[in-house]
DNA sequence: TAAAAGTGTCATGCA
DNA sequence: CATGCATGACACTTT
């Protein structure tokens, strides 16, 4: 193992770190010696050349990437250990860190960069095996790195054996210094030449003489901390996880207390949590998994990696991990001077991230069994420098970040999510993605730009974590224009509803998703899940205003609101959205009221009708008795004429042969039938039957 | 678990 | 032309 020391400082440790969490691919599982200052800054995006040393033993690298911003992409800040202002009471009560976010105002993610970058790599000297690296490059500007170095190649001796080799890698390490005392810097240098100088180029000041004599003083501290840590090794090593842990924790204990102050990320992110406008809000560390004793107890093996990545991360998102290094601050915030890395190397590592974009998922769930030789010697010799003493007196914490694309970007990608902006243009996120293929742990490293820029439009806005869990990363203002600007690029051509499902599923976008809003549910926190999701946008977009506000102000008063406050265009294309909806809203809650009401009007008007029927049809029968009544009196009152009645000769007239016939004068005569008038003559003839039926 | 009801949203047309 | 409103249609959620 090689282990490139932190510089230290005259008032302890200083230890600059690069931590980037990649919101797609990136997972951290380290626990550093960190004390007085730590100096995080915002990565815009990922630059051209970082190179990704995943935990499978793959190595990549962006090979895609928008040109880094002229006015510097990387915000700086300083964040203090309240340890550090116990030493140094003239020290800002927060680092500059918080007061330069602060005054930000602008969406940010949190993430953290420390000057150095740090390495965590499976790479080992055997195709199966595997090794943890844990690298600290000096900052630039912070003076010489002490090297405590060991072979890489030698973390897993014996290949095949990547899970021993990983688990006990330090202990491993300090056999193997024992069996073979390993010259760091002569390994170093002694490294082909191809290795030599890109760990030349990626070391930087590794090589400075002050550097050098940094490199040998750390050296007498690594072994005798190796010694230390043989001891704490084998004190700890048949000891379950959780034990091993517990032994950690009281060593990080003892050197909190003493010469060497202990200072985790898991203190980090406590202190970062602890602020009133903390940063990482609701950020929980829950999340952030212990590691396992230390990053190669957590190389175990596939299996204990694997599990250990499961639980390390609580949610169900896919957990890609990988360590983006780089190789010096100047390096990292100088695009020049980025794009001078070897091309090389970088064809190289292009070719291995185009093979790992042929990789199912990237959530690496297995040590990948066909790492290129070159590839490994490569990330072996980039892997210098790394300081036993690191893994050897830290406790190895787990910053457990695994990213999934598709849901770390939850908020932006709700489903429906529209920004009300044109369909037509492109995404040029997207294409940076789409770029360097969609799966690739390259590709999450450099997705993760777009990625982050979700969680700026969504999560970041005024500090706002929709998902605290899953942010971590923060942006600076020198990053906002750049940054600000790829978001809404971003959400301009993050319509839904035309996209075909590639796009869709590119863009993390989808309209229609099964499961989707459950999943995105499950990350929300009881306050949020209450909120509408126009109000969530408005929230994570940091609108003053609020949703009944936008949607019920009248539209000159919405004008002038928003003349008079200075937004975005994508606050005010969101405001317009939330208007827009909310209005049609109110308009479609109103058209099915009434649409309601026709139906339920309508209904009353059958009852009310059906009830007059059945007046009616009780009228009709009552008329009907009625109707007969009288015809029965008219039948008795005609037999009762024609019983009187006698004709000339004395004899009674038969009903049968006459009837009784009104004139138009009001008299009654009789008639005989053959006379009269048919419809007369019928009529009497019906009423004649009806009367013989009767009778 | 399937079906119905409810809801939000979009597209479209009209005023 | 911008805006509001109404409404059908669709997808999704809730019952």
């Amino acid at each position: 193992m090689k282990y490139l020391k932190p510089w230290w400082s005259d008032g302890g440790s200083l230890f600059h770190l690069t931590i980037l969490l990649s919101l797609a691919e990136l997972r951290l599982d380290l626990d550093l010696d960190l004390d007085l200052d730590l100096y995080l800054l915002f990565p815009p995006r990922t630059l051209l050349g970082d190179e990704l040393l995943l935990r499978n033993g793959q190595t990549s690298h962006i090979s895609a990437l928008s040109p880094f911003p002229a006015s510097g992409g990387w915000g700086r800040a300083e964040l203090l250990h309240p340890k550090c202002w116990e030493r140094d009471p003239a020290a800002p009560p927060e680092g500059r860190l918080l007061r330069e976010v602060r005054a930000l105002g602008v969406p940010f993610i949190p993430s953290i960069r420390v000057d150095a970058w740090l390495v965590h790599s499976v790479a080992a000297g055997d195709a199966d095996g595997a090794h943890a690296l844990l690298g600290a490059a000096a900052a630039s500007s912070a003076g010489g790195v002490g090297a405590g170095v060991e072979g890489v190649s030698q973390a897993a001796p014996g290949g095949g054996g990547g899970p021993r080799a990983v688990q006990s890698s330090p202990l491993a390490a300090g056999e193997e210094e024992e069996k073979a005392p390993a010259e760091p810097t002569a390994q170093v240098s002694d490294a082909d030449g191809h290795a030599s100088e890109e760990n030349e180029v990626l070391r930087g000041v590794s090589h400075s003489p002050q550097h050098e004599e940094n490199e040998q003083r750390s050296s007498t501290q690594k072994e005798k901390s190796l010694q230390q840590k043989n001891e704490d090794e084998n004190k700890v090593a048949d000891k379950p996880a959780w034990e091993a842990e517990k032994t950690t924790e009281s060593r990080s204990e003892r050197y909190q207390n003493g010469t060497d102050s202990f200072f985790s990320l898991e203190d980090l992110f406590q202190l970062l949590s602890s602020q009133p406008e903390n940063l990482l809000e609701g950020v929980s560390l829950g999340d952030i998994a212990p590691l396992p004793r230390s990053i190669n107890d957590g190389m175990n093996s596939p299996t204990h990696y694997n599990v250990n990545f499961s639980e390390a991360v609580s949610h169900d998102v896919s957990l890609h991990e990988a360590m983006l290094r780089c190789s010096d601050n100047t390096f990292r915030r100088d695009p020049v001077a980025r794009t001078s890395q070897p091309q090389e190397q970088i064809l190289q590592l292009s070719s291995i991230t185009n093979t790992e974009q042929t990789l199912p998922g990237t959530n690496l769930t297995g040590f990948l069994p066909f790492v290129d030789n070159q590839m490994r010697n490569l990330s072996q010799d980039h892997l210098y420098d790394l300081d036993i003493n690191i893994l050897d007196e830290t406790n190895l914490m787990s910053l457990a970040t695994g990213f999934d694309p598709m849901e770390v970007s939850w908020l932006l990608e709700e489903p429906g999510y529209d920004s009300g902006l044109s369909l037509d243009s492109s995404n040029n996120s997207t294409s940076v993605i789409k770029s360097n293929s969609s799966h690739s742990i390259c590709e999450g490293a450099t997705g993760s730009s777009s990625d982050l820029s979700h969680h700026d439009l969504e999560g970041a806005v005024g500090g706002y974590c929709p998902e605290p869990s899953k942010l971590c990363y923060m942006n600076d203002k020198s990053d906002s224009h750049f940054h600000g600007d790829l978001v809404f690029q971003h959400v301009s051509h993050n319509h839904t509803y035309h996209l075909e499902p590639s796009a869709l599923e590119s863009t993390s976008e989808s309209f229609s998703m099964p499961g989707k809003s459950q999943k995105i549910s499950r990350y929300l926190n009881d306050t949020d899940r209450n909120l509408s999701r126009d109000e969530r946008r408005a929230k994570a977009l940091h609108i003053p205003f609020s949703v009944d506000e936008i949607i019920r102000m009248p539209v000159d008063s919405f004008n002038s609101m928003l003349s008079r406050h200075y937004l975005t265009d994508l606050q005010v294309s969101l405001i317009r959205d939330i208007r827009r909806r909310g209005k049609n809203k109110v308009a479609a809650q109103n058209c099915r009221k009434r649409k309601l009401d026709v139906i339920l009007n309508l209904e009353d008007d059958v009852c009310s009708l059906q009830a007059k029927k059945e007046t009616l049809k009780r009228e009709q029968s009552q008329c009907h008795k009625a109707i007969n009544i009288m015809k029965q009196k008219l039948h008795h009152l005609y037999c009762d004429v024609f019983s009187r009645l006698r004709d000339d000769q004395g004899r009674p007239v038969s009903p049968n042969q006459y009837a009784l016939q009104c004139t138009h004068d009001g008299s009654v005569v009789i008639v005989p039938k053959e006379l009269m008038i048919p419809g007369q003559k019928k009529e009497n003839q019906k009423g004649k039957r009806k009367n013989e039926k009767k009778n």
